[in-house]
DNA sequence: TACATAATCTATAAAATCTATAGAATAAGT
DNA sequence: ACTTATTCTATAGATTTTATAGATTATGTA
């Protein structure tokens, strides 16, 4: 399940693609209009500017701005760096690959294997979906 | 991501099947071969049981075994039984369906949207695997 | 330069969930 | 009676999630 904090991330996204022509956007406001603890929000803001995604600047005028274009922001990349792997276990994760401690062989592991499966079809979905979906 | 919990009921259910012809098997085997805390094993074999999918007997040759044909155990159900829903909110998942406080039209919510579609892809796929695929 | 504004940083804490263990009670076979 | 093995009740440690408080830094402007 996504976490709140993810849910809040998306949505700020998508208030910030919204409000793109107004420039810089305040945290503030997009805590009250969308119903999200500022303090928290704040903390998430700060990590997808970290990450390249959001830009921002202090002081008057200050507030946040996208740093990409809405094609080029990829939900899927969101999820997974506010909530980490969406894969069901890590040893099937592209982007958090851990092998598990108790199994021999991945090759021939039917949970492995299954939950391969799962990962290449939600790939394939989300790796289509970015935050210009959401704009429309 | 898959708790332990749900990997050792997993483990367990494709241990207990792989034995099933040596009738009842003991928690404290389960839990020896395959390297699960035996007290929380005991807890999650009573959740299968409660569940309808495995039995048990108290006392001499006592243990758990399989209540249903391993075809007939959809690994999607213990799953969701164990771990809750896959689904990645709750206004998308069929059995732990609960609207979102501040969604007003899931019909237009774009994150709906989005995530009913990994939820059929991943649906499409699990339906389809029993414990028998882990018994090969 | 002083002031107001707004993001940033550091620290902490409440709540929930996950993982695990202890020990008594119950059921079954010999 | 005795042994075996599940079941029940209770608890507790660890981790993660969600959230808040307050001081600090950067920016624009009067």
């Amino acid at each position: 399940m996504l976490s709140h904090k993810c849910k809040y991330a998306i949505k700020a996204l998508e208030y910030i693609g919204r409000n793109k022509n107004r420039g810089s956007i305040l945290i503030a406001e997009i805590s009250e209009q969308n119903k999200i603890p500022k303090k928290f929000l704040e903390s998430i803001l700060l990590e997808l500017k970290k990450d390249g995604i959001l830009q921002s600047k202090m002081g008057k005028n200050g507030g946040y701005s996208l740093m990409k274009k809405p094609t080029e922001i990829n939900i899927g990349h969101i999820i997974r760096l506010i909530d980490g792997p969406i894969a069901l276990l890590p040893c099937v994760s592209y982007k958090y690959y851990k092998r598990c401690e108790d199994c021999e062989d991945e090759d021939t592991c039917s949970l492995h294997h299954m939950l391969a499966k799962l990962r290449e079809a939600n790939n394939k979905i989300l790796n289509k979906v970015s935050l210009s979906e959401f704009l429309k």
